[in-house]
DNA sequence: CTGTTAGCGCGTTCAA
DNA sequence: TTGAACGCGCTAACAG
């Protein structure tokens, strides 16, 4: 590249001070509009951009915010990703992508190194491996921070989350009115409140209608696939349920592995819903029954917030933001 | 927060000078282990951070990278941020997300802001709305450029990309080695060397096979979704093909709804077959057959040949690095 | 309205 | 082996 363009550059083509151009490119009120035109016309003529840098180090404003996450190659983090960029756009910021892939570890070391100015602030959905609040307690002290989907709850801080509790009881009530009498549960995210507010829709709507909550139905997720598939196979086998409830979009797969090893018909003979944000998997099997939440409108909820409090805007008092997930019955003639 | 940390304070704490500690931090040759580990002690007893907007302004290294693809939401570029994301960390970069929606002004206005220093480098998979190589050519004069899967041929960078002709080819003769003679084709990225090496593997392998090459049979990909659905109705009511050859994942949707709409069995009536990186589609139906392409790998393989440029390694002579697809055939049965 | 001055935190001379 | 001094590009006091 030619000699670098800099204000001080601006400044000496124009024969006026460096403070000068750079009140005149913050468009401050103390400069005259002549002088503001002279300081822009050149700086696009000499195509100049500010020194993110240098811009940084002075006034502790990055313009940037980071995203942690368990995953990027998700169907809901993906979408929320897209929403959260989408407003960061809109609000002149720039978007930093952190992977925990579910490791704790990687959760805390990623987040500490962002206190370090590289961000104005952090969105985060925690990992599931292991419920500790303490650092969060301390964390979001330091710096602001949203959590969007997967909280920590009681903290100090704005979380955007979806309607769990009520869409998981609004969804085992319709296998009930399907006539599945034996519902069976695959378990994801059992540290999270929204794993536990899931299981517990599921497991209030089925006291409602005086079926049993048996523990034997419930398979919980692990990690390694194949636990995951001989345990539902066992479920399926011993125990004969009438109907899967998954909790997360991780379970699908084993869920219909073990079903199609196990010869079951599908619809007919095990109904499955599970939470999902695959928005083509209803379409490719119409007997799915999904939960889809607004990932999207999550991601840019959160960034939203998060930005009005970079913006020391007032937030509508409410720290808790619930948005509304959706029940896709793409069975009902079925029933 | 507490009195910042910074390399004054350490300096300060252990009564030597501000660039004992600077070069201690750095692990120069110049300064003694007992001084580095005095140094290195208290730095992780302080919770030391070095301050990134200051190091980046002075070495002009930011360590960061910025990734610009046409939308997040997408399962193949979430999986290759998935594995650029992971090889950044492997090399401690930090990971900018940019989103076109195949909007080449967004494009060339993002890129451009990061030629200010925010970015070493840049991995981008460009918008398929226009091809226009003048901007790139400068570009990549300016800045570490790494392009996947959607390219700018001919210019002095580093392409990942797939074998999309011989895959096209490749998945064509199996359509017709499954007794279809009439294989229709829903062309996307018509724009992009990706999308136009697609379409002359199918051509290709239909004239090997004395088959004939019909414009009626192409469904060139719209916006609009409504207009795709139209399209594909009409080409099915009017061509009767009895195969579909979806280039890209947008087209299934249209693609099964027209079919369905049009009260097409499948897999008996017409075939479906598509690019598609949506691992559990032909899980949830059987008939699908798919082309996918190794999007992990693609983005763990640019991230690594951007990483070997920005640390001046020997890029192994080739520019052009080309990864293999995968045809997945889920009806093989059915043949 | 404009200019002078003084750092932000760090890395890199060069001298000791 | 260590330290003093300077400057990266920009912003923010404070003068004028």
């Amino acid at each position: 590249m030619a000699e670098t363009v800099n204000i001080k550059r601006l400044a000496q083509e124009l024969n006026i001070s460096i403070a000068t151009v750079s009140k005149a490119l913050n468009d401050s009120y103390e400069i005259s509009l002549k002088t503001k035109n002279r300081v822009w016309t050149l700086a696009k003529e000499l195509n100049y951009t500010p020194n993110p840098a240098a811009s940084n180090l002075r006034s502790h404003k990055t313009k940037t915010v980071a995203v942690v996450i368990p995953c990027v190659a998700n169907n809901f983090f993906s979408l929320s990703i897209k929403g959260i960029e989408e407003i960061a756009r809109q609000y002149g910021y720039h978007v930093l992508i952190y992977q925990t892939h579910e490791n704790i570890e990687a959760e805390v070391a990623f987040t500490n190194s962002l206190l370090s100015g590289r961000v104005d602030g952090i969105l985060t959905s925690v990992s599931s491996s292991e419920y500790n609040s303490e650092y969060y307690t301390n964390l979001v002290k330091k710096i602001p921070l949203v959590f969007f989907d997967r909280v920590y709850e009681n903290l100090d801080a704005v979380k955007v989350t979806t309607d769990d509790y009520e869409i998981a009881f609004e969804a085992t009530v319709h296998l009930i009115e399907c006539g599945c009498t034996k519902i069976a549960y695959l378990y994801g995210l059992e540290n999270l409140p929204a794993g536990k507010a899931r299981f517990a829709g599921y497991a209030d709507a089925l006291k409602a209608h005086q079926l049993e909550v048996s523990e034997q139905l419930v398979v919980k997720y692990s990690d390694d696939e194949e636990t995951n598939l001989q345990q539902i196979k066992t479920l399926l086998q011993v125990h004969q349920p009438d109907a899967l409830f998954s909790s997360i979009e991780e379970f699908i797969i084993p869920a219909y592995c073990a079903c199609k090893e196990l010869c079951l018909q599908i619809p007919s003979a095990v109904k499955i819903l599970s939470f999902s944000n695959l928005s083509t998997a209803p379409l490719l099997n119409p007997s799915l029954t999904t939960i889809t939440q607004p990932a999207f409108e999550i991601g840019r909820e959160a960034a939203k917030c998060l930005f009005k409090i970079l913006h020391n805007k007032q937030l509508d008092d409410e720290q808790n933001i619930v948005l509304k997930s959706m029940l896709i019955k793409r069975d009902s003639t079925a029933c």
